[in-house]
DNA sequence: GAGTGGTCTAGACCACGGT
DNA sequence: CCGTGGTCTAGACCACTCC
């Protein structure tokens, strides 16, 4: 799975972060790319689009590729493609993860849950609500929907394990994006019961909608965490023109 | 400022919109529209890559472009440039805001310091700390730092107002690009004093690098907010194969 | 004006999905 | 097998930066 492209992004990369480039801050021209890989200028404007991508460079018409300077962000620097995009603020090391299943159910979405979590009404679903340790804390708790179109087969065993490996191995789609959304909100009364905030009466939430490969909408979660163990990083560039007006 | 892959871009975002692909849910192969639009490939390549950057596509090898279905989320759907990508859960409409400085300063990083901004020892900075109102409820704390060789001339008449400003309308480089780390964290001594935040006990961090079209990283800034106001929507995608291994 | 990245063209071949 | 998107080539012209 090495393309052209992307042996130029990750030889480019390395030779990034080994500083080789540090004196200029730049990249080489396009044109001496273009020479070196020898290939064509459209492979070389690719990888370097990767390396913007990751946030290491920033291209400026008539000047060049800049290398942006290093900061203590790129240390915690992750994609996040599902709820696992919320990261640990403690090391992974030494953790001991287990899962507790408050509820799982099949049901039948109605008016009201169909506004929350966007599934149609009528739609049969399953529903798990589950509890996520961390060496023995309660620090997230998952309510989740699953088209039982899609995730055909899903039982309270698979949930208890990972509904995503059981999608990996058994079902005949792919998992291709979410639209997420991230929050700060007052604790509720189920968020003192389940999880272990101490003193804190605030959890993070994330309102997660994950997508297949057929383009169709198969699961609604909403995460809510408890404060100083996770992180979300991002990088983001001014879009220099093109402006959002759904 | 409307390239052909810009106009391809948004009239098939319109159309998409509209519903005119609904029946299959997949745009038109890039054969078609390169007959229709009279271009070649690769700009009809470039425009379905907007879409997809907008989460309203998918492309799928062999099987077509899908489109995905719709969610609540979109409606709350933007791009997040800095840290005005805090939207607030609030609608616009009837909003008051205003600024109060309760510190700014000009000094030098030290080595404390420059652990936490990942700015050099001994730069010279301006240190703004802000306290943004919405109807005059203090709503967030902006901890900032800006290179004082890059934002030359900064003052608290500037900050007081929008430095972003400032810096677009009197200085000659340009805003690239920003890294963000997101956060909720227990409210301490400081949040407790300044924020309003009534009965709840923690705050959503933003950590923010912001960037200079040089590549220069120039301002460090650590906004600290009040739960239920605010919200950060993004779209991730299953990074097919490249793995972030920095 | 010289050099740079941004847009665009018109092809080619490959890998995967579905029939 | 055919149709699809993914990769790649080898050019052209334009817009911007910088000297």
């Amino acid at each position: 799975m090495d393309n052209k492209f992307e042996i130029i992004y990750k030889t480019l990369k390395k030779e990034i972060i080994d500083g080789i480039y540090n004196d200029t801050m730049k990249l080489p021209t396009e044109a001496v790319l273009v020479k070196r890989f020898d290939t064509s200028r459209n492979t070389i404007r690719r990888s370097i689009q990767c390396l913007n991508e990751d946030g290491l460079v920033y291209s400026v018409k008539g000047r060049g590729v800049v290398i942006l300077e290093n900061t203590r962000v790129d240390e915690m620097f992750f994609k996040m493609g599902n709820f696992q995009g919320l990261k640990a603020l403690s090391s992974y090391a030494n953790v001991k993860t287990a899962t507790k299943i408050r509820v799982f159910e099949e049901l039948t979405v109605d008016e009201k849950l169909s506004k929350r979590i966007s599934f149609p009404i009528g739609e049969r679903v399953f529903h798990a609500d589950r509890i996520r340790l961390i060496n023995d804390r309660a620090t997230m708790h998952d309510n989740s929907y699953f088209k039982k179109s899609i995730v055909k087969g899903l039982n309270k065993d698979i949930a208890k394990e990972s509904i995503y490996n059981y999608i990996n191995e058994n079902l005949d789609f792919n998992i291709a994006a979410s639209k997420t959304v991230t929050k700060v909100e007052s604790a509720n009364k189920i968020d003192s019961e389940v999880l272990d905030l101490g003193k804190n009466n605030c959890v993070g939430v994330v309102e997660n909608a994950v997508y297949t490969d057929m383009g169709k909408l198969f699961e609604h979660t909403t995460i809510r965490y408890i404060p100083n163990e996770y992180a979300i990083v991002s990088f983001n560039q001014s879009d220099k023109d093109r402006v959002d007006h759904l």
